[in-house]
RNA sequence: GCCCUUGUAGCUCAGUUGGCAGAGCACAUCCAUGGUAAGGAUGAGGUCAACGGUUCGAUUCCGUUCGAGGGCUCCA
């Protein structure tokens, strides 16, 4: 009954690095003993043109990366005796290896170890692959407590080890021939980050080496770079630049304070989602912000998402809690009368800003706060309609999308977990709209068998955005839980009381996220409906202020958000400043355009557009923003 | 919460084995009247995150606290 907000990283990958490789996951398969097999004798990266240089291209990348965990691990034992090894996979980008060192680590040693990792693969070492009992697995490994943990967790006749120089390790494998198959250039060591021991906080703390790798030094550079781009994009530094945003950690960390120009974009941004939502059939709802103990207790919150929310406050002997979720307000909105099917389906949305507790250490800029406002709604309906307003309210997701400027969409399927509520028939018809709600789209989709949540099944939409990074954002979740906890029922046409069907849906997820990412993805240039500054008017010298003045006071007349640019720097750095506010329009006026009565314009990418007079450049910004254009 | 890093002017940062605190941008004043990405001069601005310790002397060394950044999901 909690339908999660998405992360606030792309699921897929995690964190800085938090874009996934450019080319996905490959299809691949191993013979018996371990060896890749023939079907990944080229990756898609390498496309048309694969390599012929057999030696880097006969392992998929996700052994080139393992193979390079345990290189890394010899350097790191070499470079530290001492050193106790625990795990080492492949991941989205590269690899990891955790260790339990003498000392701390810091970033600086981090060299020393990709050198002698190099000198390492120099060395061309064969991978050996060993199978031995249980018993002498422990023997071999009696001094690496974690593994000797790992092994007891194994059954026997199962074992195997890999052997390259002088580094030993218990590893399924598969692994490349010989460290001669590694190329020296295509990874780089990332970060040294704490983990805890099988990810349990209970368990010692482990220092992670976390490192990228690729097939070709091409790939890894062209993954770099990405990175820096991204870096360039973050939304922090963008809404310091931009003027957009701040936190108060003084005054509660995790908790967004909307500056003039942020607060702009984001009354601009939530007309069109009222507007859009009443043109699509919704009605619109106000819900407190906080309430008593006993709603949640019915809801289920406090008992399975108690540690997610902000402890309660004490008033007239009542326990007040603000609301993490904005659900039960709206069933009590539903249950204050009698609803027949007739008045289904009703769909109630609400721009409802929820508070919810999270961990210190996992706040994040816009991405991850504690304080948000969700775009959130229910749809309360009967079960002939369900397949129908599934359908439509995916179809309208996919609409604000593309008008925000994202059209590569992929849906995500979850399906009933072992432990859940509801019986069989409602998760089958859900599932079952769910299913044709995304063929009906034609959008791509993968299964989570298993991943729904235990109250109702799910589709979670991912947007890409214009570096190639997914984000989760969109969910649209069946709650078989709350309907029957708060006892909602309506009469149907035989006159007896029936359970309605109840969905939550989030189209952007939560309003400051969603920020975030947009602000990502387009490095700060909104489009002109959605720029907190529309136009900047520049006089050529302040001869022509007074020009300058009458353009913008007739452009805010007539609502566009324009000014004049005064102060007494010269034409240059006024230009320079406005387009690093990303300003849309420039217009630069002088002799030639007050005597005319026309304005030249400059775009904040550079171009330049014809002079028109001023009353043709209203027009032209009218259409731009009538039709939210993404183009200037 | 835990691991590593980090905290110096509004912002971005420098600060050399401990000796009166620095730059650029932004801001203010003055000069400069300009045609598509930074004109010039002057000035103001800091209890060097906080607290404690070592020292003749601490922004600098040590400790604690608070905050920030990267992680703590990928399972031999």
């Amino acid at each position: 009954m909690v339908p999660r907000i998405p992360r606030a990283y792309p699921t897929l990958s995690a964190g800085k690095g938090s874009l996934q490789g450019p080319y996905g996951v490959r299809p691949y398969a191993y013979t018996p003993d371990g060896r890749p097999r023939a079907v990944a004798l080229w990756t898609r990266a390498a496309g048309a043109f694969p390599h012929f240089r057999s030696t880097c291209m006969a392992h998929p990348v996700e052994t080139v990366r393992h193979s390079l965990s345990h290189v890394m691990a010899e350097a790191v034992v070499k470079l530290y005796p001492g050193t106790k090894v625990a795990i080492g996979p492949a991941i989205a980008d590269g690899f990891y290896y955790d260790f339990q060192l003498p000392a701390p680590l810091q970033p600086e040693d981090l060299p020393a170890i990709e050198k002698e990792m190099r000198r390492i693969i120099a060395a061309n070492a064969a991978f050996k692959r060993v199978e031995v009992s249980k018993a002498e697995a422990l023997k071999i490994f009696a001094d690496e407590p974690f593994k000797v943990e790992l092994i007891e967790g194994l059954e026997d006749g199962s074992i195997s080890i890999y052997e390259q120089g002088s580094f030993r390790d218990l590893c399924r494998g598969p692994h490349v021939d010989s460290t001669r198959d590694l190329r020296p250039d295509s990874f780089k060591l990332r970060s040294i980050a704490g983990a805890y021991w099988r990810g349990d906080e209970k368990r010692p703390m482990l220092t992670r080496i976390y490192a990228y790798a690729f097939s070709s030094k091409a790939e890894l550079e062209a993954h770099l770079k990405m990175l820096e781009e991204a870096e360039k994009r973050d939304n922090r530094k963008l809404g310091k630049e931009l003027d957009l945003f701040s936190t108060h950690e003084e005054a509660g960390p995790g908790l967004i304070y909307w500056h003039p120009k942020g607060a702009r974009f984001r009354v601009e941004l939530e007309n069109w989602w009222r507007d859009e939502h009443y043109k699509n059939g919704y009605e619109l709802l106000f819900t407190p912000h906080i309430g008593k103990s006993w709603l949640w207790e019915t809801s289920g919150h406090l008992g399975f998402y108690k540690e997610g929310m902000y402890p309660p406050m004490e008033m007239d002997g009542d326990k007040y809690y603000a609301k993490p979720m904005n659900c039960p307000f709206h069933i009590l909105i539903y249950k204050n009368g009698v609803h027949s099917y007739r008045d289904l389906p009703l769909r109630w949305g609400e721009l409802g800003t929820v508070y919810r507790y999270e961990r210190a250490g996992a706040l994040h800029g816009l991405m991850r706060v504690r304080g948000f406002t969700q775009d959130d709604a229910h749809i309360i309906c009967t079960p002939e309609q369900i397949e129908d307003e599934i359908a439509e309210v995916l179809r309208f997701s996919l609409a604000m999308w593309k008008t925000l400027g994202f059209n590569e969409i992929k849906a995500y399927l979850a399906t009933k977990p072992k432990d859940s509520v509801g019986e069989q028939e409602r998760w089958d018809t859900a599932l079952e709209s769910l299913r044709k709600a995304v063929a009906k789209e034609n959008l791509p989709y993968e299964m989570d068998e298993g991943g729904g949540a235990f109250y109702g099944p799910k589709i979670d939409l991912k947007v890409k955005d214009a570096i190639g990074r997914e984000w989760q954002m969109t969910t649209i979740q069946f709650d078989f839980n709350e309907p029957e906890r708060f006892d909602m029922t309506y009469v149907d046409a035989d006159g007896q009381k029936k359970r309605p069907y109840m969905v939550h849906r989030a189209l952007l997820g939560s309003i400051e996220r969603f920020f975030g990412v947009y602000i990502e993805s387009t490095a700060g240039a909104f489009p002109v409906w959605l720029s907190p500054e529309q136009v900047a008017v520049i006089p050529v010298g302040l001869d022509f202020a007074d020009y300058a003045k009458d353009v913008a006071a007739e452009l805010k007349r007539e609502g566009f958000r324009a000014s004049a640019m005064l102060s007494d720097d010269r034409m240059n750095a006024k230009i320079r400043n406005a387009q690093g506010q990303k300003v849309p329009y420039m217009l630069v006026v002088g002799a030639k355009e007050r005597d005319e009565g026309t304005v030249s314009i400059r775009l904040r990418d550079g171009r330049q557009l014809e002079p028109m007079a001023l009353a043709g450049f209203k027009d032209y910004l009218r259409d731009k923003i009538a039709r939210k254009s993404l183009e200037l």
